[in-house]
DNA sequence: TTGATACTTAAGTGAATGCTTAACTATCAG
DNA sequence: CTGATAGTTAAGCATTCACTTAAGTATCAA
């Protein structure tokens, strides 16, 4: 899944920069302070996850986000907060009656 | 980051187990194939993430979800999401260029 | 062909995770 | 008080993770 993806900070920052365009590993390893080979290992976790593809011409391999991914863990999340304000009432009733401000 | 909480799959299923209204610990930990302290161990996960808060009355802990926090995880998302369609046409022309098929 | 560039693979390490069982502590019911 | 219930803490263990360095492979440029 994607959140297991999204869920290390090198990850996001690699996926955020990606938003603005594809780029080569090098070129995404470039800014950040470790080796190339952990980047790789990161992208090939969110190449795993869906969350980016990547292609190689020549020696240069050009990653870039899949939108339609970052979509779907979007509508996950969407899903779970709409279940959850559905069940508003039951939570107002809930910290009613155990004296929970605010 | 709730993304590092929402990783793990019990923590998902807590999360959405709780969607649909306040549950005590053992409750949660009941449908699990697992021990109660490492259904403990997610919940602290959660709670600290911000995701989910919870109480104790008695002898019985009452967890609930914070919609606040699945919303901020959202937006994060949808901002990148956003960011990206933004910069489709420089995905269009990099494709093109690149000669990719679709 | 020679050397630099861009990535890839492999091996290894230390820390963090996810789990277990066992031993408590704190209620609550009778 | 006594026993059952609800949760908590602690110790230990196997696995996974995020790195590292070193040693490749494949282009490309001259």
């Amino acid at each position: 899944m994607a959140y297991q993806a999204l869920g290390d900070a090198t990850r996001r920052a690699l996926v955020e920069r990606l938003t603005s365009g594809p780029a080569a590993v090098s070129a995404l390893a470039a800014p950040l302070p470790m080796s190339l080979p952990a980047v790789m290992g990161h992208l090939k976790v969110l190449e795993a996850s869906g969350l980016v593809t990547s292609h190689k011409q020549g020696r240069v391999r050009t990653c870039s986000v899949v939108p339609a991914m970052l979509s779907q863990a979007e509508r996950w999340i969407s899903e779970r907060r709409a279940m959850w304000e559905q069940s508003l009432d039951a939570l107002g009733k809930f910290l009613e009656s155990e004296g929970v401000e605010e």
